[in-house]
DNA sequence: CATAGATCCTGTATGC
DNA sequence: TGCATACAGGATCTAT
């Protein structure tokens, strides 16, 4: 149960998406927690509510459980005091901590189980609910480059830049393909690859390209090890030993194989 | 409506 | 050595 919440009300980016983030974190006050829910990147915690508190790590946020009074991490964003259903005082705290600052915290009203924020945001490729037919026939409708649409989280949400490219170069797609190039059945082959790098990405931990991101157990993931295309300009395709290169593209960084993903349109 | 680019931020790496 | 600049990332906002 959450007895108390200490919002710190010094973040400026959870203000810009809670423009009332004081008082809207005082509904979440008393309520036992439910459920714990994913879409995507967006998670969210249920209580016996019509609201939901819905979160994003952004690129480095955490949540930790931590004993009470425990030193305050450099970067803890948001604080919330934790007590068990059958406890008399606090036990625990559960805390935001991120550097980066792009993610957040907000309440959102539920509707179907759904919180508004969350709302347009696509099924993604874990979920049991997902359509593999209307997503590829999502992602053909799109006049875009195919790199874009996979990054697009109303098409299908949960993928990243990193895993992205690496999705890609399994599935020997250039990235600036044209969605509706593709036929249905290299669509398919790509959301197979998605589904293949980030089982594989959970499984070794996640990827910690630098110091910074690290699981909240203070070790690196070892997917870095693992990755095929981002990251590596330069060096040889474990395919094709083409060198990997790397194009500046909708805002990131795009790396992918000459060779073995050739631009066609 | 659909799409593309700018934007938020901080720690790290690179260049002069 | 110190300083300035570039860069990384996700999703929203704004412009077209």
């Amino acid at each position: 149960m959450i007895t108390e919440l200490n919002p710190l009300l010094t973040y400026p980016r959870l203000r810009l998406r809670t423009p009332t983030f004081g008082v809207q974190f005082k509904v979440a006050t008393g309520l036992t927690i439910r459920a714990i829910n994913r879409r995507g990147k967006f998670l969210w915690f249920t209580f016996d509510s019509d609201v939901a508190l819905v979160s994003h790590l952004g690129m480095s946020g955490q949540y930790k459980i931590q004993d009470i009074g425990a030193a305050d991490e450099k970067h803890l964003r948001v604080r919330y005091t934790l007590k068990s259903g059958r406890g008399r005082g606090a036990e625990s705290e559960l805390r935001f901590v991120d550097q980066r600052t792009f993610g957040w915290s907000a309440i959102s009203e539920l509707h179907d189980g759904v919180p508004d924020l969350v709302r347009t945001i696509a099924l993604d490729i874990f979920d049991p609910n997902f359509d593999l037919e209307a997503t590829v026939k999502k992602i053909t409708k799109k006049n875009s480059e195919i790199k874009r649409v996979i990054l697009d989280q109303s098409v299908m949400s949960g993928v990243g830049n990193i895993y992205a490219d690496e999705s890609l170069w399994l599935a020997k797609i250039h990235p600036r393909t044209p969605a509706q190039s593709l036929t249905p059945k290299k669509i398919k082959k790509l959301l197979d690859s998605i589904q293949d790098v980030m089982s594989q990405a959970l499984v070794e931990g996640g990827t910690s390209f630098d110091a910074l991101y690290i699981r909240v157990n203070g070790e690196s993931g070892y997917f870095d090890r693992a990755l095929q295309a981002y990251g590596r300009e330069n060096e040889p395709c474990s395919r094709c030993k083409t060198p990997i290169a790397r194009i500046a593209f909708a805002g990131r960084s795009s790396h992918f194989c000459p060779h073995c993903q050739p631009v066609r349109i």
